[in-house]
DNA sequence: TACATAAAGAATAATCTTTATCTATTAAGT
DNA sequence: ACTTAATAGATAAAGATTATTCTTTATGTA
């Protein structure tokens, strides 16, 4: 497992072993939500309290450390913050990736159009995956 | 007020003057929270319950006469279901716009690049306003 | 227009979901 | 190692949503 100590003292969080945890689960498993980051922890720390995955949450979200995706028709699910993406959502799986598209030209269009000073996009392209269709 | 009677039952639900007056209020109002929605209902309905507020809006949305808006930090609005489209959100004053913008392109190389079958877009650009950052 | 009936509304209880509080423990700097 | 402020866990409290029960009402039919 990697030591995200460092990562954790960046974003002026103490390295605990459960954050250091929560950190690494959201690193494997790319998007997770409250509940099933919980079961994740308990794995780990038997005794762990669900308060502590909700304070954790709600503190890397104030220090940039996660980023909250909220998804159609579903609970949100968190992520390690990264560079500006979007996501795509399998409606039958449930499956969920990143994917790099470059909005840059769109969104300056869309802020002259607009007279909106556009500083952030939450894009989500739900349908289905590979898997889920080609059957 | 205009009468909704049939776009009730068109959507399947009976049109009670409380369901009237819900669509009225999106009409008008055109983003709505479900406490926002709630208050403005109370006006017109000084007894009505707030579960019947949930209740029809959950109705509402299993009948796609409304869709609900997951926007970044902040609560979900409702706004009556209209073809597709993206949202401007202002940060400042969290005023909320409709924009038409031809995704259809765009979703079509994602596809194509991703193997998703892409049939739906949540798509929310955040920023500040035009009243909001001209002065 | 009146009747029958399934559905809806109001009131309220129950069930999540999330946050606050309190005490014991621990990370991190000295 | 020691000190201190911050954190974890346990649990209560608050907030949000759903379920239940009973009364009322919309709507199709005679």
């Amino acid at each position: 497992m990697i030591n995200y100590t460092d990562t954790l003292r960046k974003h002026n969080l103490k390295a605990t072993p459960q954050r250091i945890a929560i950190v690494d689960a959201l690193f494997l498993n790319g998007h997770v939500s409250t509940e099933s980051l919980y079961s994740i922890m308990l794995e780990k720390f038997s005794s762990i309290s669900l308060a502590t995955i909700y304070k954790n949450i709600n503190l890397m979200l104030e220090n940039c450390l996660i980023y909250e995706v909220k998804l159609p028709h579903a609970k949100s699910v968190y992520e390690l913050t990264k560079s500006s993406h979007s996501h795509l959502l399998c409606k039958k799986c449930g499956n969920i990736e990143d994917v790099d598209i470059n909005l840059e030209t769109l969104v300056d269009k869309i802020s002259k159009i607009t007279e909106f000073q556009i500083d952030k996009t939450d894009f989500v392209l739900s349908g289905n995956c590979k898997n889920c269709h080609s059957f």
